[in-house]
DNA sequence: CCAATATCAGCTTTACTGATATAG
DNA sequence: CCTATATCAGTAAAGCTGATATTG
C-alpha cells in the first residue's frame, strides 16, 4: 500500500457512492446499469437541493395537480406513473401541510376529487428552482446541444407503453381496429 | 358485447406502472424524471428476465469479480459504486450458492480476497444472455446510432466523480490545515 | 492513535402485492 | 357479479448511517 497520500486525503466521509474507479466493462456497457448510476446521482441532486426526503413525490403531485386541476387519485397515479398507494400516502403528507385538498365526487362517491390549493401553487413555483438547479448539476458537463439529445432519446424509449410481449404473438388485447 | 376478448378482458394485471396517459409537462421536461421513467423501465426489464430478485446485485458482483480476479471487499464496492453493507449481503447469497469464495488475505488479515468460481463463471455467462435480451427490449425504439449516442451521453454524465461542491462557498469540513 | 476492513443492525424511499370496504 | 376506487398492511431492493471488533 503506497501511502503517497498525505493524511487528509482519505476523506471518504462523502455521501459519494459513485465509483472513482472504473467499474466493470460489462456493466458499464449496459444502458440499464449507466441509466440506473445516472438516476442514483439525479436522485442524490434532487434530494439534496429539497433538502428533506419525499421532495420528489410531492413534487410530481403538485405538478399533476397544477396541470390536471381536479382529478381523482387513480387518475393522478396513472398520469404521473406511480403507484396508487403510494399516492394515497403522498396525498396525506400534501394535504396535511395544506398544499392540497381531497373533495369527494359528486358525481361518483367512489372518488376524491384532488386539486392543488393556493399554497400548493405557490410551493410547486419554489419547488421549481430547486429542481432546475439539480438538473443544472446534473447537467453540467452535457453541452446544451447534448442535454437536448440525451432528452429527447429518454422520451423516445418511454414514448411507447412499455408492452412488449415480446414473443406473445396475437392476442388483440384492446380490440384493435374494430 | 363482441367477442372482444374472452374471459380476460379488463386485464389490469400487469405490473405496469408507466404512464398510458401524458404526464404533466413540468416533469416530461426534467431529465431526472426521465432517467428515473427510464431506470424504473429497465428494472422491471432486468428483474423480469432474471425471474427472481436480487438478481442485479449478483450480476454485478460477479461481473466485478470475473474481471477483477480477486480483490477485497472494499475495493470491489467501490468499483461497483454499491454500499459495503450490501456487498456483504450479496456476497452471502453467492458464496451459499457456490458462485463466489471468500479467502482471508495472508497479506492483509482484515481483509478478505473474494473470487468468482468456475460455476459462478458459468452462471455469468446465463445472466449475460438475460441482460442483453433485457436491454434489446429496453432499446427496441432505438436506432443502432440512437442506442450507441444514448449510451455515449450517460457515460459522459457520469464520467466526473459526480463531486460538485455547488454554491456552498468557504466550508472546510475536515482538517483546515491551520 | 488513526485509518481501513468486514460485519451487523437499523432506517428511509420506492416499487409492488395483496386485502379490505364501498360504490358504480 | 364484476369492476373501480380509496385505503391500509406488508414485502422487497437499494441507498445510506451508524456501531462494532479487528488489524494495519
Amino acid at each position: 500500500m503506497p501511502n503517497a497520500s498525505p493524511a487528509t486525503l482519505g476523506c471518504m466521509d462523502e455521501p459519494l457512492l459513485q465509483p472513482e474507479v472504473d467499474p466493470p466493462v460489462r456493466l458499464w456497457r449496459l444502458t440499464s446499469w449507466l441509466l440506473h448510476q445516472a438516476t442514483a446521482r439525479a436522485n442524490r441532486l434532487v434530494v439534496g437541493h429539497f433538502g428533506r426526503p419525499g421532495g420528489r413525490m410531492r413534487y410530481a403531485i403538485l405538478a399533476g395537480l397544477d396541470q390536471f386541476g381536479s382529478l381523482s387519485q387513480a387518475d393522478l397515479s396513472r398520469r404521473l406513473g406511480i403507484d396508487r398507494g403510494d399516492a394515497v400516502a403522498g396525498l396525506n403528507d400534501l394535504e396535511r401541510d395544506g398544499l392540497a385538498k381531497r373533495v369527494p365526487d359528486p358525481a361518483d362517491s367512489r372518488r376524491n376529487l384532488v386539486h392543488i390549493t393556493p399554497t400548493g401553487r405557490e410551493t410547486l413555483l419554489e419547488f421549481d428552482v430547486l429542481v432546475d438547479a439539480a438538473q443544472g448539476e446534473l447537467l453540467r458537463d452535457l453541452a446544451p446541444a447534448e442535454r437536448v439529445q440525451l432528452n429527447a432519446l429518454l422520451r423516445r424509449l418511454l414514448e411507447r407503453p412499455a408492452n412488449a410481449p415480446a414473443h406473445t404473438g396475437a392476442a388483440s388485447q384492446k380490440t384493435p381496429q374494430s
